[in-house]
DNA sequence: GTGGTCTAGACCACG
DNA sequence: GTGGTCTAGACCACT
């Protein structure tokens, strides 16, 4: 399920957490279902039992994730709606990241092409 | 000219960097004109001559400026094409960006008009 | 394995990252293998971790090597060509040298000769 | 006479001490023919004094040549041969250029031929 | 432990 | 005055 890209230039733990906000915004992982735990993760991905740790820590602090000590890590009621707001601001992203294109001369009409490509098409996984 | 946010994230040298390539960009700093001095952006800015220096070096080794040791540091004349095929990719994170904000949600109305606002007015620095 | 010359007017800098080339060309260091540490080559050379640093972030602005913060700093697949072709350039500064040897008399016999002995003894390190 | 390039990364006052030997290896100036003035060099190739300055003791203090006040700079007797003796080292650095070359696969061919080339034609000027 | 960034202060070569 | 290199020592994020 999860993977890691130890080239990235993103930290695992970062990594981690992003896969599993997507997995549970695309519905792969719901409200009440368990991660991993952190000893199997940990083998599963050659990673440093702290880095996961570190991982699930950050989810549960941000209420998407809340952690049964001896039984596991399972999501929230919430987690969805944390998950959807916070990326709310990812819109400010957006904005700076067209000004920069419009900056270097990209026309207007390529980014709503590409707009409407990605929410028509069943964009593939990265 | 050049301003500092020491809250932000990004490194000292990066907002730099960035906020040159901007200046190039949009025509504020042209081929042949030289950047401010180390020491005196240092002192201006109240940073570290070595901050402003690795930032100079970066774009020095990209390209874009050349310094002259005893004399500044010059933008280069091709400065402006380097720029911006550099930041071509940028192509590449907005379509990240985009199938995010699609993921949580977002209207693809909602894009469009941004990008049709961006576009339109003459967006005021943020 | 590396070694600094206090006294070269090379920055030290430089000849660490020549040096690192050297190994690579060499084979001595392959894909995939890492460099000393930061702190540990600093101490071993005593030079000032910041320059080693320096260094690193050179060969990795090259894509020679790829620093995985936390990790160490590794040499990367493509190394190798990297390396040569930027060597590429070698042949115009050897065509500048011969021609001021011949300007000042020295018989073309001389160059070929050494040329012919570089080529077939193995040249031991300078 | 002298032409001096300011994009180019070699001090000023070397470009000039480099275009003297380079003038007088190839018999342009000859010993006792005097050099240009320091005031008009600086004029006419809009430098300031003080490199022109730089470039001329530095050739005084190899003794190539000797500067009489209020009178100008004058190439001495034994210039010529000053000038190749120290040119000898060039030998060395060549030596390392070659064996660079080898490095990256450069067949011994083309340096042999590279050669050939250059003795025979007459050389234009770079 | 690792790499990355920054500060403070120094020295050098160049113009 | 300019840029370039280096040292010493600090702090941070990541594993």
């Amino acid at each position: 399920m999860f993977v890691i890209n130890n080239m990235s230039q993103k930290p695992i733990y970062e990594q981690l957490v992003e896969q599993a906000e997507k997995f549970i915004l695309t519905g792969i992982i719901k409200s009440g279902d368990s991660l991993p735990s952190v000893r199997n993760l940990s083998v599963n991905l050659s990673v440093n039992p702290n880095t996961i740790q570190k991982a699930y820590t950050d989810l549960a602090n941000r209420g998407i994730v809340f952690s049964v000590p001896g039984k596991g890590c399972f999501v929230s009621a919430g987690a969805l709606d944390i998950i959807k707001s916070a990326k709310r601001n990812q819109i400010s992203v957006l904005k700076e990241n067209i000004k920069q294109l419009k900056l270097i001369g990209i026309e207007k009409r390529e980014i709503i092409e590409l707009t409407e490509k990605i929410y028509k098409g069943e964009s593939s996984d990265d």
